[in-house]
DNA sequence: TGCCAAAGTTACGTAAAAGTCAATTTTCGG
DNA sequence: CCGAAAATTGACTTTTACGTAACTTTGGCA
């Protein structure tokens, strides 16, 4: 595995804008450590990255999307913190779940959608 | 069932404003007969509500709602537009299985992510 | 050491999806 | 029939997530 990435690297990588990663830096969902000025991306940013856009395509804000990489952070040493974000691990989960079950219906309608068709066109005389 | 349904009786079931409703209707989605100026909402209006947010929780645009929901229509009479129709569906399903990907990995981490937290809460003697 | 492509910063612009506010109308129960 | 509650329209504002200049800095190499 590499070292280091450069940002140009990840823009070709994952199809976004060095715009859009410098924004994500803004936000404090990524800290790449810099030579001189230049972002260099190490392999923990660039996973950070994925599941920043993991959560893009699902809808997530970046709000969201901050508070759930926090969770994959490092536990912290205090009882009520962990159990703190045990609770919120739980509420994204459940969050999720929703959105399974949304899309479970959404692909059911979809596919009645589509027998209906296949069906106009048997009635049409074209073969399937 | 009821043959009607007012404005604020649906913002009140959805948790949506009328601006919301208004904006969706502006947009196309939704097209509520009137009885006057007033809008009456039948079943069928309530049921695309439904379909609109769920669309929404899954992170589509308006755009690609409108899409969506173009493709539950009745289908039409024309060969070339069912098979577009037809492969269209299968675009958005594709979409939807890769978006049903995210959400088993993010739930993946999350669930590893509280594991963590549980194993250092064990470390501090708390009992699980 | 001089150059240029890549990277950086700063600041303004914008599209989407509503929120908010104001000014009328409409409806409807008593 | 009347007045409060509900609904409508229209205009303006806001927030999010970047896009787009415009200009500067930097680092590698011929």
């Amino acid at each position: 595995m590499r070292e280091f990435y450069t940002i140009t690297e990840l823009t070709r990588e994952f199809g976004i804008s060095t715009r859009t990663l410098r924004f994500y830096e803004d936000e404090g969902l990524i800290s790449p450590v810099r030579r001189g000025r230049t972002r260099l991306f190490r392999p923990a940013d660039r996973h950070l990255v994925k599941q920043i856009l993991r959560g893009k395509r699902l809808g997530f804000s970046i709000a969201e999307i901050r508070d759930i990489v926090q969770m994959y952070r490092d536990p912290p040493g205090e009882v009520g913190q962990l159990k703190q974000i045990i609770n919120k691990i739980e509420e994204k989960r459940e969050e999720l779940r929703q959105k399974r079950r949304d899309i479970e219906e959404t692909i059911a309608e979809l596919n009645a959608s589509e027998e209906g068709c296949v069906e106009r066109l048997a009635e049409l005389g074209v073969k399937g």
